[in-house]
DNA sequence: CGCTTTCGCTACGGGTCGTAGCGTAATGGC
DNA sequence: GCCATTACGCTACGACCCGTAGCGAAAGCG
């Protein structure tokens, strides 16, 4: 049964170590290079293996950097939150972690640019990152759905839109949120983004939405003030 | 006294058509190479200008796909159309049309990346791209206020606080259902957006967002085909 | 007509890219 | 234990782009 195995080709085999070295090393240079300034013979340097076997295993920098950003979304959990509310709260507040940190901020945009130029690179993020996230959203719906707060779908493709739509508007608003208006997504903005995507715009207003700043504490300096 | 006037140095003048031709040659230059193969040399070449006159002008390639890219978005007016719902519909149609273009794609991504390193060149972006977009959400809440589809805001500082959040939200889905998701934001599209924004998730699927597609024509080809 | 600034052009050092070539190390098959 | 196969480290290389310096000419202002 071991010969089952497709990898089980002769010669040597590649280092699993060197690929974990080799992706944080990515990391870190992203995080004291930036994009731009990133080179693969740093990298290569960092993890203590020659420039030539970087690519003899990814593509160049955009591959390269599209796995080791990808491994920074393997931490996103939807834990049971009892509502939706929260649910979203929790899954966003996550998503906002990730994206605060520089070696996501640096990476993330940059291979999105450069994916609307390259449609295998545009996958190989779909794959690794989009559809990890997206998951995240159909869990949510089904709690909600079991939890009796959102009706269930009987139409498949139209649920499927929805899903998307769903998805681009809160992944969408959270990394304009960070990375264009350049301010942190922090406790306050995603309690008034979670308000505003289950009410809406006319009725998060008229519930009260000019005078939200009184419900919850005074200064939310810790992301885990408020417990569930 | 005619020294008055911060620009009429004395000497040869800046040409003012090198100026337009550059910002041009680099968005075409967008179109057929993108951003990571744009180079300030072929610039310079489709222009009929040196490279050196690009480096007088501009610090380097951030700065000049900034400007090139802003451009882009002067085009965007807020036209009134009756309600909020055909308001918000009709410029995130606009700024999707935008967004459609390659030099848009492949431009703005690439410097908001750079920007995450970079405090002048987000400064830049936030003066010439994003500022101009927030001004439609201003815009679009007074006219729905006088209309009174919202209420009006008692708390400067709280308005000031929902606005940005609104505007992350719409620019953000728009970007991320264009770049990220890649796929298009047409009318449909923009049409299930709005009502999300306005209803919410609750109102906007018990709402019939199931049923939305019976709701308007049979084929929305034009833009204008829903009427106040 | 002088003064000032811009412009086009050439040239240059420095750096990165991506690849080729070679000898060596590690593993599986026999 | 030996050999074929593959991965690895290292060096070197041409090609390309960056950003700047220097020069003479052009275009305005007083």
């Amino acid at each position: 049964m071991q010969s089952r195995t497709p990898h089980a080709r002769a010669g040597r085999p590649r280092s699993a170590a060197a690929d974990a070295a080799i992706l944080a090393a990515t990391r870190a240079a992203l995080v004291e290079l930036g994009w731009s300034k990133l080179t693969l013979q740093d990298v290569a340097t960092r993890a203590g293996v020659a420039k030539t076997t970087l690519y003899r295993r990814w593509a160049g920098k955009n591959e390269l950097v599209v796995d080791a950003v990808a491994e920074l979304f393997d931490e996103l959990r939807l834990p049971d939150r009892g509502s939706l509310a929260a649910d979203i709260e929790g899954v966003v507040l996550q998503f906002a972690a990730i994206l605060a940190r520089p070696e996501a901020r640096s990476g993330l945009m940059a291979v999105v640019a450069e994916s609307t130029r390259d449609a295998a690179l545009r996958e190989r993020i779909r794959t690794s990152i989009v559809d990890r996230q997206k998951r995240l959203v159909l869990q949510g719906r089904e709690r909600a759905q079991a939890r009796g707060e959102l009706p269930g779908e009987d139409d498949a493709a139209a649920a499927a839109r929805t899903a998307d739509l769903i998805f681009d508007v809160v992944a969408g608003a959270v990394v304009h949120r960070t990375l264009v208006s350049a301010e942190p997504a922090d406790e306050e903005w995603v309690r008034r983004f979670t308000q505003l995507l289950l009410l809406g715009l006319g009725d998060a207003a008229r519930a009260g939405f000019a005078g939200t700043a009184g419900q919850g504490g005074p200064d939310g300096t810790d992301a885990r003030g408020r417990d569930g």
